[in-house]
RNA sequence: GGCGCCCUGGCGGAGUGGCUACGCAGCGGCCUGCAAAGCCGUUUACACCGGUUCGAUUCCGGUGGGCGCCUCCA
């Protein structure tokens, strides 16, 4: 029961979760008008874990991701693909949740449509309109910033700065170029739209996330997230949109920092994107999440095949500790690491090996929650997983119990599923017999045999490892 | 130009006014029939210049460099 802080983008201060309300929490999902890339998973993976923590620390925690399904690019992406708009962005929601899902993380707890969203939006730019901090302009409907007097206050800017660079010449419908869209009308070619009081269109880009947010966590909910890319305009706007209508908003905001290649900021209009599906494929999703954490939420991330190897390289460590020091989880309740040969029944039983020379596994798991509870600290936090794994591999701190602190740390950050490594090991039973094999030859001394045997083994995708306790296989990576 | 962020060892990346982050890679060693896994050791890390301080990578000021937003963007 740990008092969780964040730091607010709004206030600049670190602000503490209120447990005594449930915590709705609203994060910035993907535009769909292209397969997602590593950066859009992001917020995905901080967000659902940050809920995840909340909840295992006795929050009730509400994590809202939304999807916007209606913008100008998905119906140029559309018509590029000679697809109708719809169908088109349908196609591409279907394929954010596919690729998401395989993350391994679960769903958030409601992942709302801005074109199921419409009617809250056409009643929130009704309100607005009536407040008189919204107007009509040839079929659009603006929102009139100048109206309402915070706005700025999230991203810092005052309105006096801002860049009056209308495009000169361009017949505006504003009132004032610092108005943004919330309605827009109907344009011949554009084959998506919806009914209004202003007759046909369909919403401004930032008004479906204040009615999305609002519809799922009400009026006044506990923090709102997202790319630090969408600070200005797409949040503030959110703030003005909400606000102005009278409703409170967001009481606090984070903001994740950009996933960068060459210290640039991964995007699709830089085209220097790695789509997350490749990512799961290439490096698998294990990997994925511990690259994705391996940084402070807050902070870039740089972004490359050496980072994900490394990434990579720590789940295997990870791995390799639970296959020395095996926990029950999930379904199986059999062994899941099994040996062959060696002497099996001697020697000292893991309860029996294994000192106290460095911190506890329950301080270190403590720790790695101080950790995740300080401003969400996810690379302090895995500091203290891998000093763990280092503190039981030299049998500082007692195998098993290690195992049981390790395993409910990285459940903590959706890496859960390393404490399971190798099922289906033992279904090979063409290597099982080979791997006996090689230990009566080994027995024998006759190592030609054995390591042509072993030569087999790798061929069949098995990697074999000898311990004084018998030999084990491991799939190769 | 305005607002904000950043500059840590070969790379990624935490953090702190004085005590080994962590991971990856390299090198040497231990263990092993060999290997893998694991363990040990290892390459004077905190952009630069001032200031505050007994002491600064950590605080303050300046210089240089990089990035994000100000237009669509996680």
């Amino acid at each position: 029961m740990r008092e969780v802080r964040i730091k607010d983008t709004l206030t600049g201060d670190v602000v503490t979760v209120d447990r005594s309300a449930e915590v709705g929490i609203y994060a910035c999902g993907p535009t769909v008008y292209s397969r997602i890339h590593i950066g859009n998973a992001r917020p995905f993976v901080v967000f659902s874990l940050l809920a995840r923590f909340l909840r295992s620390e006795g929050y009730r925690a509400k994590l809202v991701v939304n999807v916007t399904d209606i913008n100008d690019k998905i119906y140029v992406a559309a018509r590029q693909a000679g697809e109708e708009s719809a169908a088109f962005a349908e196609r591409m929601t279907r394929a954010y949740f596919e690729d998401t899902e395989r993350l391994g993380l679960g769903r958030p707890d409601a992942e709302p449509l801005a074109t199921e969203t419409i009617s809250q939006i056409t009643k929130l730019i009704s309100d607005l309109i009536e407040a008189e901090h919204a107007y009509e302009s040839s079929g659009d409907i603006y929102f009139r910033v100048r109206s309402f007097a915070a706005y700025g206050k999230l991203s810092n800017r005052r309105t006096e700065d801002m860049d009056q660079g209308e495009e000169a010449g361009s017949a505006s419908l504003k009132e004032d170029s610092l108005d943004f869209a919330l309605w827009k009308a109907h344009k011949p070619g554009e084959d998506t739209f919806w009914d209004s009081p202003w007759g046909a269109g369909r919403p401004g880009w930032h008004i479906e996330c204040s009615a999305m947010a609002e519809a799922e966590l009400g009026p006044s909910f506990a923090i709102h997230g997202g790319g630090s890319d969408l600070v200005f305009p797409h949040h503030e706007n959110e703030i003005a949109q909400s606000e102005a209508a009278g409703r409170p908003f967001a009481r606090a905001w984070m903001h994740n920092g950009m996933v960068e290649t060459d210290a640039e900021k991964m995007s699709k209009s830089e085209g220097n994107i790695f789509q997350l599906s490749e990512a799961l494929d290439q490096y698998g999703s294990e990997a994925v999440v511990a690259y994705l954490i391996s940084g402070h939420y807050r902070q870039p991330l740089a972004f490359g095949p050496q980072q994900m190897e490394e990434a990579v390289a720590q789940v295997e460590r990870l791995r390799n500790f639970f296959r020395e020091h095996p926990v029950r989880g999930g379904e199986s309740e059999e062994s899941p690491s099994e040996l062959v040969g060696g002497d099996s029944g001697e020697g000292p039983s893991e309860q029996q090996r294994g000192g106290s020379a460095g911190p506890s596994p329950e301080s270190r798991r403590e720790a790695f929650r101080d950790a995740l509870a300080d401003d969400f600290n996810t690379p302090r936090a895995m500091a203290e997983a891998f000093e763990l794994v280092g503190d039981a591999n030299r049998q500082d701190v007692p195998g098993p119990q290690a195992a049981e602190a390790l395993a409910e740390m990285l459940d903590l950050v959706g890496l859960g599923s390393l404490t399971q490594p190798d099922q289906g090991a033992e279904g090979d039973d063409e290597a099982q017999k080979l791997l006996e094999k090689r230990q009566e030859a080994r027995a024998a001394k006759d190592f030609g045999r054995a390591d042509e045997i072993r030569d087999r083994l790798e061929e069949l995708g098995w990697e074999v490892r000898d311990s004084a306790e018998g030999a084990r296989l491991v799939p190769k990576g």
